[in-house]
DNA sequence: AAAGTTTATCGTAATATTGCAATATTAATA
DNA sequence: TATTAATATTGCAATATTACGATAAACTTT
């Protein structure tokens, strides 16, 4: 026990958990929201952002780029890093589906 | 360690990702998409739905509710279920900023 | 009241996550 | 080529999560 039954559910159920369960941390909240502050791109800025040690950060990092949240590029010794629009995409359908549901007022009993 | 520390975000970062956290288990999504397509409220039927144990259920409708992402009142001797239109406001306004951020194509260096 | 239904809670084992210090890696620069 | 800078990886301790059997609680029906 203690892990996820993941053969339990299909696949677009598991993405979808994926990538809510990497926005699911404050500091890559933090990140991300960064990201979009900045505008472009940034190197390892996100650590100085944040109270928390640079692998820390390397980790949280690694976590949202599995997932496809974001992706990072080499520009040199730096590393760029930027939101990934095809893993909001996902979600954006995902959350699309539910706002049609509050809009039809399918929310009976509650 | 293996603590979260909230005290280095702000309750608004914190805030979105107890709700994304709700979110990020298929076993979760799974259930958000069937009060979705029952249409409205639905009790124990959550459990024939999934490949899990009772308490299981019990437990992932626990944390949906406590993170406010469902919202159950008693019907007698059932408990009906159904989403709560709160969490996912606040979800809504978060990923309007980054579909905002993509539709200004400020996600430069990518 | 007894029996059945429905859901929650407790206790527990297995595994995952979080965070960091130490260290490795990679690329730029002196 | 040594040194510096930026990021990743490793290893580990502390804590959280997942799942379930057993059991409790609350309400319905017989």
């Amino acid at each position: 026990m203690g892990t996820t039954k993941f053969e339990f559910y299909t696949e677009e159920q598991n993405e979808l958990a994926v990538l809510a369960k990497a926005i699911g941390h404050p500091a890559r909240i933090a990140i991300i929201e960064h990201l979009i502050s900045v505008g472009s791109c940034v190197c390892g800025a996100i650590v100085n952002e944040l109270s928390l040690a640079q692998p820390t950060v390397s980790q949280h990092l690694k976590e949202l780029k599995n997932a496809g949240i974001i992706k990072g590029s080499l520009e040199g010794n730096a590393i760029c890093y930027c939101l990934d629009e095809k893993g909001f995409a996902k979600l954006n359908a995902f959350f699309g589906e539910i706002t049609t549901h509050f809009e039809n007022k399918n929310n009976a009993c509650c």
